[in-house]
DNA sequence: TACCGTGGTGATAGCCCTCTTACATTGACA
DNA sequence: TGTCAATGTAAGAGGGCTATCACCACGGTA
């Protein structure tokens, strides 16, 4: 891949250029905005062209076909996701089931507003690609939360359970995974809880910390 | 709706009939079919046409759009999934945790099976349809889930904590969800949990029994 | 037997999609 | 200055979908 000659679109010169100079990269960047607007199923290489104001056919001199493009966009989303959910964890302070239980938090805004879930980098249409990018991403992902699963379960110092660890992680993970796409489906809203993402959040959350700690007796209100 | 005239299809006449007879009722079950191998995303109405062997204009004659036919495939799906909740704590004896918690695998099972779980049953899409059917039968599929929450907290008795139960509906409903599509998603398989969707329905209801007792000190295994 | 309503059919308009092909434009560099 | 590779474009093949339209087959009934 040779470096890009003169990557500033925004230059000195009057509107668009014939070269858009950064096609690939925005081509991401684009695709990843419209999954946040309408979802995994809506995506469409034509409308992230569209948007960009170049021809359905520009992207296709970058990335083989759709499914390669999908698979750029998900090895974005899991560094980036994986980036919000260290920072919550950190933010969280010392205690380790509050940092673990802080990323289901995170997860949850992460999707609201971006649209890109678990679902959608490790989406089993992208499993015959073998994308490197993907398959890196998305293991450091899993990594680190089942680094943070270890410390919440308080096993992260010798081997004593690691089959413990890996079952909380994934109950963490199905539990804000399913937070996340109950919010966006509109499921909160008829049962009639809190409104809104931060809500969500919070529920999920919380929830995390009930898979570790057990349903508070007192939590009424 | 006036009365079937003659019903059985399959009678000792020769072949197919100009008629189906029953097109309605097989429209929502063949899409409940189409459901579950390829999801609600793939879903057409011209798919389940071909699958039935009448022409894609048929389905016109039964309902005036695709949201009406899906939204006649999510009542009938609450209801059966309904049953299929009701049976599963019924099956796990008298212990309400129990009762509760088995309710989670018995929905990740169902949705292994038929493809369509809450998401379908209470897709934003089909808000606007004010369907009758499909509203009274989400609403009966939540109070039945929420009268086991009570249950499993105590609280089935006075009016100790409402809040309490919802929140821990929400926990459930959105962890057995979250496990029913990362299973049909293809996460298990990375991850390198258990394999099917047996395995899966088992970390679900452990979720759920979680949500409610915490997280089982020695675990492994 | 004539006729009518229900529920089928084939054809088609209109839209969107993916991906390919031939061609145009550009910057880099000899 | 001329050439080349990279990266854009327009056009279109080929396909799928929703929904409509005029028409047809059949059962029931006057």
């Amino acid at each position: 891949m040779p470096e890009h000659p003169r990557p500033e679109p925004s230059g000195g010169g009057r509107g668009r250029r014939y070269h858009h100079g950064e096609l690939r990269a925005a081509l991401i960047e684009t695709s990843f905005d419209l999954l946040a607007e309408s979802g995994p199923a809506a995506f469409s290489v034509a409308q992230v062209a569209r948007r960009l104001g170049v021809s359905t056919a520009a992207p296709y001199r970058h990335f083989p076909d759709r499914d390669h493009l999908m698979a750029a966009v998900a090895a974005r989303a899991a560094g980036e996701l994986a980036g919000r959910l260290r920072q919550a964890a950190q933010d969280a302070g010392p205690d380790p089931v509050e940092r673990f239980a802080a990323t289901a938090g995170a997860y949850v805004r992460f999707v609201g507003a971006r649209g890109a879930g678990f679902d959608v980098i490790f989406a089993r249409d992208l499993e015959p690609l073998q994308d490197r990018d993907l398959a890196e991403a998305g293991r450091a992902l899993m990594d680190l939360l089942l680094d943070l699963a270890r410390q919440a379960l308080g096993t992260g110092l010798g081997t004593d359970s690691p089959q413990a660890a890996l079952t909380l992680l994934e109950q963490h993970v199905t539990a804000a995974h399913g937070y996340a796409t109950l919010h966006s489906g509109g499921l909160f809203s008829r049962v009639g809880s809190r409104e809104g993402i931060d809500g969500t959040a919070d529920l999920a959350t919380a929830a995390s910390r009930a898979l570790v700690r057990g349903a508070p007796a007192d939590s009424g209100g």
